[in-house]
DNA sequence: TTGTAAGCGTTATCAT
DNA sequence: ATGATAACGCTTACAA
């Protein structure tokens, strides 16, 4: 179970190396029909296939980019890599794909071996701890682009949500509907990730606008296994006519919550969530949701990637924002 | 922007290019405290990091396997790729993955591109279109494995549901509560993939260790875009008291066609469905799912494609067969 | 139009 | 203990 080469080829053709080197190439401009022909069929009846191993370390480029998320359990990550992986095929790119679970470390060591195994970018939903590295990496000028968060220190481009503009939207219906006394909850983790942070902002910025208070108890950000014991103190002490949910995971946690306690939506508590969900349309009452256009956002993505890794030295803006949607519906 | 080799690390440190080599592959015997400090220090210093696509040139290894995902769509598929991520992780190998959305000239390219990349194995939720491949690789003894799904004619190890089991729990249920008029639907695409006509069989055979009648108009096999249209001809002409629904992508058509026809589950429809979905308990009512164990499936897929890798001439079982749990909810 | 030979960055064999 | 040297399979000047 030998690999047939390159050489096998050309001696079963009965021409040198570097023509069939040429012939794998499309270099055909100079060469006769015959030896095409001679060539194809080695191929054919060797059933030859190049080793893209070889080619890369000749050519130092591997077609292939990583891609690391950095939580997996939010919808948004796997419509993302599913959308990246759909137009990174098409520039015929192939995508590893890595889960940091937001820890830095793990961020780190795959972006270590991503690029000993000579990926010619990455894509990352990046942690806050390896500020350095990036750093290095633009510095180096290697292709990388960051998703759903950015970092403020670094000028690489970032293609994201306007999570602003998303609790905006949020705070706009409930108010209009004549809601008043809005919390906003999110799930915490130990470090300040952008999506968390802009919309707990966004939703005080938009509150005051208003004229409405945030009280601490407002304004929620805890572990995604504490939500429950929260949510039962925001219903003893807040006592807010309407939630904002920061995602689709807490959306989960906040609905579960819901149907246990026997809390009627909208009547006793209005919802919207950012993220939209499979079933929010046919849920009873259908929950408002704040969609994030994740094809958009995975295309800028895989677009500006691949540019970036065609013609080294071009310059980006640093900041794409993508625009949420409100998706009207009865939950509030 | 040049990059470090081993060449810069070798005199950097006044040594040569193999005594740099034996450090990095841990072959310390030899090597004096002296040396080896020169060489970390070197390598601190350049910061190097090996090129590892030469290494693989060099040792015929990649440490990555490819993934071939049929359909993306189904919840299922996210799930096992996720977890497929974190067991090849614990062996140390990377995943590139790739879809073939149903389409066999899809996936066979795929699995060209990937051999040409030198993959060390692959992974495949497997079209019925490539046979021919497939046995070819096999006979090369290529490692792979199928998941979701196999092929009868071919001994390939593939790992999946108990779906006959699946849809026997199903019926069982309706059967115990009473219910006698069941009908099935499943989302069908041209070809006869495995979960789909085997969960269909177990229906059928379910339904008939029962007495009871399963007619043409019982068993619905459908594209996705023509769902709603038979659900309206199945209530109409059929009139069934319960629906088996074949995956999660089925449910939510039913679903959001129940709540458009203003239909009560359970009182008018009893619905169970198979794949566990994630606003199943706290959905109204509660949705009863059967549910695949998609972290063991993933894992023993993971486990024997690294075991053939690693040892190439082992003969594996052919078919691991996985367990289906009832989640049972007031659904019917 | 085709062939020769060097080189990509490693590892492995064999000297020393 | 360390170093020379030849692979690995391909591409690419350059020569013929």
């Amino acid at each position: 179970m030998k690999k047939i080469t390159i050489s096998d080829v050309a001696s079963e053709a009965n021409v040198s190396k570097s023509t069939v080197s040429q012939y794998l190439n499309n270099r055909f401009e100079y060469m006769s029909e015959e030896t095409r022909q001679k060539i194809q069929d080695a191929i054919e009846t060797l059933n030859y296939r190049p080793n893209i191993v070889a080619r890369s370390l000749k050519q130092k480029s591997t077609k292939t980019v990583g891609v690391i998320v950095a939580n997996i359990v939010h919808s948004f990550s796997t419509q993302v890599i599913n959308e990246l992986e759909i137009n990174l095929h098409k520039h015929g790119f192939h995508m590893i794909v890595c889960n940091s679970n937001d820890q830095p470390e793990k961020e780190r060591e795959h972006i270590e071996v991503l690029i000993s195994k000579q990926v010619d970018g990455i894509i990352v939903f990046p942690t806050t701890g390896n500020i350095d590295l990036f750093e290095k990496l633009y510095k180096q000028h290697f292709p990388i682009i960051f998703i759903d968060r950015k970092i403020d220190s670094l000028p690489i481009p970032s293609v994201l949500l306007d999570n602003k503009l998303a609790s905006k939207l949020a705070v706009d219906a409930f108010v209009e509907k004549g809601y008043r006394n809005i919390a906003f909850i999110t799930n915490a983790i130990d470090q300040p990730i952008t999506p968390r942070v802009e919309r707990l902002q966004g939703f005080k910025e938009a509150m005051e606008s208003y004229g409405l208070s945030v009280s601490k108890g407002h304004l929620n950000a805890v572990p995604v296994n504490q939500i429950q014991q929260r949510l039962s103190e925001l219903f003893n002490e807040v006592q807010p006519d309407g939630i904002l949910v920061a995602n689709d995971r807490v959306l989960i946690e906040l609905l579960s919550f819901v149907k246990q306690k026997g809390i009627k939506i909208p009547s006793e508590i209005g919802i919207i969530g950012i993220d939209e969900v499979p079933f929010a349309s046919f849920f009873d009452p259908p929950i408002c949701t704040i969609e994030q256009p994740f094809e958009q956002i995975a295309l800028q993505a895989a677009t500006i990637l691949v540019e970036k890794i065609q013609s080294q030295n071009k310059t980006y803006q640093e900041i794409y924002r993508f625009l949420p949607k409100l998706n009207d519906r009865d939950s509030y």
